[in-house]
DNA sequence: CAAGTTACCTGACGGC
DNA sequence: TGCCGTCAGGTAACTT
């Protein structure tokens, strides 16, 4: 579920509430996630230390503690962060709680346990995080990730520009939602190599899903303000979805029926008048 | 090297 | 009512 915009609101919301703060204690249900949580090294490290910042890199978001640790955290496809009240009752597929010296707890919620949460040890903790990113692609807001880039990048790839946005390595944060919306928006059919893509579509796409992208974080922001107890609050905010999971309903923009189909695994929505197949548009 | 497939996991939902 | 199959999507390891 998470893609690159609830991470982000995420990190925003949590900071004013952690940043600055001292984890007192851990908690972790024994549960195994994606990948084995190291309670020990966890405690050694966290523990008595003050968070410095938490910021968010792809889909994961990373907090830097006092004595130079990390702790990397996935979401996943069901995972979801929240501050509660130290001590007050425990949800299902609750975690991970790092308690906080202000009597409250940063809690890692996941159902489907396809989140992770990885600490990386300060002694080697630069280390460690720059091999984790080394192969991820550029953030999309970034001036690295250019039209240019994107286009030298797909210059000898037959894949399908849907599994090709949606390439981490090629590029971070897109999930499946945003590929749908971000191709349907840009008049692009997803299925179209992405080696046929001319200059000009990789611009609009690019511009396209930096604003997707920027407007679903612009509507989850609103959730921010009452960020307390966020855990629980599912679903993709406020933002209304012009494709995605609307298979034969009408294309708002020409009202022929949405198709949908499966690329690379993944349900894909397209409007067949207005995402042409053949390039010659 | 590119690209396709599978495993990981739970809950919701539809069919019977 | 309940059982079963299917689907959902992020990532990486694996196969082709």
């Amino acid at each position: 579920m998470p893609e690159l915009p609830e991470v982000e609101v995420i990190c925003r919301g949590l900071q004013e509430h952690i940043v600055g703060k001292r984890i007192t204690a851990i908690y972790s249900s024994g549960k195994r996630l994606r990948l084995p949580l190291e309670r020990e090294s966890m405690h050694r490290e966290l523990v008595g230390q003050r968070i410095l910042n938490l910021s968010r890199r792809a889909k994961y978001l990373c907090m830097e503690l006092e004595n130079g640790a990390f702790l990397i955290i996935h979401l996943g496809m069901t995972g979801n962060m929240g501050i509660f009240a130290n001590g007050s009752v425990l949800k299902k597929h609750d975690h991970v709680c790092w308690t906080l010296e202000n009597k409250t707890e940063l809690r890692f919620n996941d159902t489907r346990r396809f989140g992770a949460v990885q600490l990386l040890a300060a002694k080697d903790a630069k280390a460690q995080k720059k091999a984790l990113f080394a192969a991820t692609g550029p953030e999309p807001f970034s001036r690295t990730c250019s039209t240019s880039y994107l286009k030298e990048r797909a210059a000898r790839r037959k894949q399908a520009v849907k599994c090709f946005i949606m390439d981490s390595h090629v590029i971070a944060g897109i999930g499946n939602i945003y590929a749908n919306e971000s191709l349907f928006r840009s008049g692009i059919h997803p299925t179209r190599p992405a080696s046929t893509l001319s200059e000009k579509e990789w611009k609009r796409l690019l511009t396209i899903i930096r604003k997707t992208l920027r407007h679903a974080i612009e509507c989850g922001g609103s959730t921010i303000s009452d960020f307390v107890d966020a855990s629980g609050k599912g679903g993709y905010f406020q933002m209304n979805f012009q494709i995605y999971g609307k298979a034969g309903e009408q294309c708002s923009q020409c009202r022929e029926i949405i198709q949908k189909t499966t690329i690379g695994g993944r349900a894909s929505f397209f409007c067949p008048a207005c995402q042409q197949e053949d390039q010659s548009r």
